[in-house]
RNA sequence: GCCGAGAUGGCGGAACUGGCAGACGCGCCGGACUCAAAAUCCGGUGGGGUUAACCCCCCGUGUGGGUUCGAUUCCCUCUCUCGGCACCA
């Protein structure tokens, strides 16, 4: 659904200083003595032989006991009324109760979790939510196999996933937990209704739907596989099958849903939605059929309009009947059967033959009162428009070819630019200038459009309009696990709504239920659920026994987590006020993919290799910790990508690392010299450069650098710790500043390195490291040195060096020498403490 | 067909506003430790040429062109990959 899509994350621009701290970090590698290489090992190595096992980095343990902790603490709890803070609502895909944990819920959920723990602390009141979206046809699929109850199925399965969504070590505030299958969320979905009813956006009609001949079963649209549209369960092609079905009237919101000045969503977003509704501008044009009935047609060319030489209904128009020649009716009726059986992917290939068939009746052209055939074909869709067009040969590559065919004639109304007044080789769809038009001719076609539009109304034959691609929105299944959609049938008042006080319409749970779908909703046959009395003359009535689509469920989900009253109201006012919009949504288009594309592997290996890709047994192996970083720190997160495990080691020996770090004694034995000022300053510089990169990978979503960063950040702090012996305070605050950033990627192990350094309870408490540019100015950088673009040399130089002087010492450098061999510079161009271009 | 995104070592990927391409990690190679292996640690690692060695040189960000002192970055052409839409009148 549109409204599901929300923003991506902005793009802040950013400034790193990459290079400048990479230097650093050799500055600081490079102070490390000779001595370390000298030092004997002996007895370091007896140290870690004996020591070591005691307290080597234990993720199970430690994460099991923070969790515990944060668990008891109300940690994660959010104050909804607390208006102190800038509010910041994270918002995530709630996952659908499987069974289990993928590992593509890891993918969308770590990421979102680190930049939640790190917006907290920025200072932000972060509110971070979870819940189930507990709906749907998987449950009942396993009562049909297993002969497992889908409440008690979906319900084993919460209980699991919440054990595993808990192992994460994500900031969720389960206190707000939705589950969408409980009748205190679902009496939302039956009161919506209720309301979109009243205001006319609920209604009725006959629709076709995918359904499945051997499972006797409607299927939703993600059920019906590939392009072979195939049943997902017994693999059987689909058909399209009547029926009646209950629909929200969205398309009356086509042109606020294509409003994006409001918005702040990605081009690509806008571009799918704006693909999604599809939008034609153009007019709707009556043509008279020669025994009176009115044709509507839609055509986004008006200016065309003289050249229509032929009407096309699609097969399934319901003026084919009225229409037809008596003579024609039997052959008629054949074509619309063929096409009807016919399979949408047969139906819409582009490439197929066009095919048509004249119904022996003829319409006359509202403006030259020409006599034109009515034919109807299978390029023509129903579904779209008002199911008829005009032909216009000459001008749609469709009609073209159908006229091709068919030997109709394709006289030309819009001359291209520089048409000679010859025939046309192929149907020229561009704009140019209208001929043969009578009162038009000269025109050009960009203002024919309206004209022609405007003529139509006034005599009464058509007018200005617009279509769209979008429909509206199918909602009932015939299903049971589902919400019940409150409609009650009286004989005597037709479709009656169920009255407000009498939600929720309960769904039975009891055993009388019966899955196996006959092509009607189960409900038919639980006949407490089904009779009832009707709310206006209580007499014996039916009820509904369609159930909701579960998009319906999760439209407003982002309101149901701010409740804290789904007794009462679907959502607090003040609340959503207060907390709306979502600051940040993943696991909209981007995720999405990424969830398929891991849902396909696992698919894949289920088959093939009888495993899939569980978190669990990795959390287990690595700890979550781990496993959250390399899922963060494989690539760029809203790339995606198919999951490959290798490189998980790298991770895990970052932790490591940083463990030992804090928790061991340096390698060498004996004192360490004292570090000396640049040393210090070296480390203080690379600590604070650090802050800023992180930081600014952290506003951008680019975990991955942020993480690369801290790696740096760590390989810099062992290797000083070798070296030398910091200052207290110095060595404090490079220590404190690694943990407080690894905190939003590494909950776990952060929150104990920062216990044993003797930090206050809790580090996810703490404020985000404050970031020093006197600290972080580098002394000196590298002066590259170019002759004719290409570096010839390099001089190390003070910063802040003038121009004049960087030119004299860049000319001087040994490879400029060679280089210039001689010659003049034409021209040197100096690039602000980066480099100098000589041009000779 | 249309729209959008992308293409950088053996692999995942990095690169500010046009300024040292390949950060970080995996893998691989070499070394230390070990009776040995695992683990860990240290060093190397785009391709080619040249050298005894150090050095040095050339090529290199899908293709071809352009703009520029200078292009992974900007413009045009083409190829391929992925995603969306697709007989939408």
């Amino acid at each position: 659904m549109a409204t599901k899509i929300l923003s991506k994350t902005k793009k802040p621009t950013k400034t790193t200083t990459k290079p400048v701290a990479r230097a650093a970090v050799k500055k600081v590698a490079a102070k490390k003595p000779a001595a370390k290489k000298a030092a004997t090992r002996k007895p370091a190595t007896t140290s870690r032989r004996r020591a070591p096992r005691r307290d080597r980095y234990a993720p199970t343990a430690i994460e099991a006991r923070w969790q515990k902790r944060w668990e008891q603490d109300g940690l994660y709890r959010t104050d909804l009324n607390d208006h102190g803070r800038k509010k910041f609502y994270f918002l995530t895909m709630y996952p659908y109760p499987s069974g289990d944990l993928h590992i593509g819920h890891w993918y969308a959920m770590s990421p979102s979790d680190a930049a939640a723990r790190y917006r907290r602390m920025k200072g932000y009141h972060v509110f971070f939510p979870m819940g189930f979206d507990a709906f749907g046809l998987p449950a009942e699929n396993a009562a049909i196999k297993r002969g497992i109850h889908p409440y008690k199925w979906t319900m084993k399965n919460i209980a699991n996933m919440r054990r595993q969504l808990r192992s994460m070590g994500a900031m969720f505030d389960w206190s707000k937990e939705v589950v969408t299958c409980m009748p205190d969320y679902y009496r939302w979905n039956q009161w919506f209704f209720l309301q979109f009813f009243k205001a006319g956006l609920a209604y009725k009609k006959l629709a076709p739907v995918d359904w499945c001949p051997k499972d006797q079963t409607v299927l939703a649209r993600e059920q019906v596989i590939g392009d072979e549209r195939l049943c997902e369960r017994c693999e059987t092609p689909v058909v399209k099958r009547d029926l009646e079905q209950w629909f929200f009237r969205i398309t009356k919101y086509a042109d606020e849903l294509l409003d994006f000045s409001k918005m702040n969503w990605s081009e690509r977003v806008q571009t799918l939605q704006t693909n999604w509704i599809g939008r034609s501008e153009g007019a709707e044009i009556i043509f008279r059929s020669e025994s009176g009935e009115a044709i509507q047609c839609f055509s986004t060319r008006p200016d065309t309009l003289y050249g229509a030489t032929f009407i096309v209904l699609a097969p399934e128009h319901p003026l084919v009947e009225t229409l037809a020649a008596p003579e024609r009716k039997a052959e008629v009726e054949q074509y619309v059967q063929a096409a009807r059986r016919q399979s949408d992917i047969d139906r819409e290939a582009t490439d197929k033959e066009k095919s048509g068939f004249f119904i022996g009746a003829h319409a006359t052209h509202p403006l030259t009162g020409a006599r034109i055939p009515i034919t109807i074909a299978d390029y023509v869709l129903m579904g779209y428009g008002t199911g008829a067009i005009m032909g216009v040969p000459a001008h749609d590559e469709r009609d073209w070819a159908f006229a091709k065919k068919y030997n109709l004639p394709t006289p030309v109304v819009i001359a291209p630019p520089g048409w000679d007044g010859q025939p046309l080789a192929e149907a020229y769809t561009g704009e140019g200038t209208m001929v043969n038009s009578g009162p038009f001719d000269g025109t050009p076609s960009a203002d024919g459009k309206r004209m022609v539009a405007q003529k139509l109304e006034a005599i009464g034959a058509g007018k200005a309009a617009v279509t769209y691609r979008l429909r509206d929105w199918l909602i009932s299944r015939q299903r049971y696990w589902g919400t019940p959609i409150p409609i009650i049938y009286c004989d005597e008042h037709g479709i009656v709504p169920v009255p407000e006080e009498d939600l929720p319409v309960i769904l039975p749970t009891d055993a009388r239920v019966k899955f196996n779908p006959q092509g009607q909703s189960p409900l038919l046959f639980h006949k407490k659920f089904l009779n009832t009395t009707c709310p206006i003359c209580g007499r014996p009535a039916r009820r509904e026994t369609d159930t909701m689509d579960t998009f319906v469920d999760s439209s407003w989900y982002q309101y149901a987590f701010l409740n804290t009253n789904m007794k009462a109201e679907p959502f607090n006012r003040a609340l959503a006020d207060q907390w709306l919009p979502v600051d940040q949504y993943t696991g909209g288009i981007d995720h999405a993919t990424m969830v398929e594309k891991a849902g396909e592997r696992a698919k894949k290996m289920s088959k093939s290799k009888g495993n899939v890709v569980a978190p669990d047994p990795l959390v287990r192996r690595y700890g979550a910790d781990t496993v959250r970083a390399f899922l963060m720190f494989i690539g760029p997160w809203d790339q995606g990508g198919p999951w490959d495990s290798s490189g998980i080691d790298g991770v895990r020996k970052w932790i490591n690392r940083a463990w030992s770090l804090i928790v061991e004694r340096p390698t060498a034995k004996g004192p360490r010299p004292a570090a000396s000022d640049d040393q210090i300053k070296a480390l203080r510089r690379v600590v604070h450069q650090t802050i800023q990169r992180v930081t600014d990978d952290m506003e951008a979503f680019k975990h991955n650098t942020a993480i690369s960063a801290l790696m740096e950040l760590t390989t810099a702090l062992a290797r000083a710790k070798e070296a030398a012996a910091y200052p207290a305070t110095v060595w404090g605050e490079a220590t404190r500043a690694l943990l407080l950033m690894m905190a939003p990627i590494a909950p776990h192990v952060a929150e104990e390195l920062w216990a044993r350094l003797g930090g206050a309870y809790s580090i996810h408490q703490q404020a985000w490291p404050a970031y020093d540019p006197q600290a972080a100015v580098e002394e000196s950088f590298t002066l590259i040195v170019q002759v004719n673009g290409r570096v010839r040399d390099r001089v190390q130089v003070p910063m802040g060096i003038g121009e004049a002087r960087a030119r004299e010492l860049a000319l001087a450098t040994p490879g400029a020498q060679k280089y210039l061999d001689g010659k003049a510079p034409r021209q040197v161009i100096y690039v602000k403490e980066k480099l100098i271009n000589i041009v000779v």
